[in-house]
DNA sequence: GTATCTGCAAATTTTTTGCCAGTAG
DNA sequence: CTACTGGCAAAAAATTTGCAGATAC
């Protein structure tokens, strides 16, 4: 865990009056480390190993901590419960539809750019976007003929 | 409610080997007749108005039934619960980062299309997409300064 | 007539909350 | 020190399930 990473939450949770805890670092860890966005439960598992006194409950109090810190965003995919991904720079998420694993996909899938964005669509005035790719993921991915659109 | 709405529900109730009841085509016409993207639980107040004997457990059935003919989808949203959305043409969503509405948007509002779909990224077999804009509604967007990008 | 539904209530699952002791600053 | 936190257990919210009577076909 390198300092850089404990220092950045330092400073996030600083600048929104909240402290630093043990808890609240070992969650952070785990979310920045991985690309699997797990769920609460699954952050709750393996932060457990480490600091085998923390409470789920805990864990629902630190990932919303962090969500309001901007150091992770919460999301749903699918019909899903929520998932957490500690990455806040641009990228997109594929779902696989067999297994339901999500996985980060590198932003450049992304056509140039949204037509409208930063524009009023209906009404709308747009801020910002997320895609959501469906598919197979490697593991799933057996002799499948695939049928594009979006959905 | 068109004939043909009801039309469309028997037969596709009956190429899944479900059978018509009045209950599903409350559902059914509720939500091929409105845009919200509604949880379960307006699903059934709304349906309730109508019927006012059908029970939340119902409503739940039925919306799974659907989904499973193809007649509705199962989305979530944000941090939401799950919603669901009576239209199965290509289309995607607006979301109110003020009140959590949900908004359909026109297809063409998407690029011309995603690079890769169809493809392989990542080791992902890509088979769909989903496009979810962020934004202001209407009604709260007032004095706001946009910030773009991907999240 | 018979397999499939609905409604009800109870069971699960997921997430939130209250409270007191513990700890960061 | 003092306010904010974590852990625990209980609560609330969301969704699913079992079952007996009702209903579509």
């Amino acid at each position: 865990m390198p300092k850089t990473t404990e220092q950045t939450l330092r400073r996030a949770l600083e600048a929104n009056g909240q402290r630093f805890t043990e808890q609240r670092a070992a969650v952070f860890r785990f979310l920045a480390s991985t690309d699997v966005h797990p769920t609460a439960e699954q952050v709750f598992s393996t932060v457990r190993e480490e600091l085998p006194g923390i409470s789920l409950a805990t864990v629902y109090k630190s990932l919303e901590t962090l969500v309001g810190c901007g150091l992770a965003l919460k999301l749903t995919f699918g019909d899903d419960s929520a998932r957490y991904d500690g990455r806040t720079e641009p990228h997109h998420h594929a779902r696989c539809v067999s297994c339901g694993a999500v996985q980060d996909v590198m932003d450049d899938i992304e056509p140039p750019e949204v037509e409208g964005l930063g524009q009023t669509v209906d009404g709308f005035q747009i801020t910002g976007y997320r895609l959501e790719l469906s598919g197979y993921c490697p593991q799933c991915a057996r002799g499948r003929k695939a049928a594009v659109g979006p959905r």
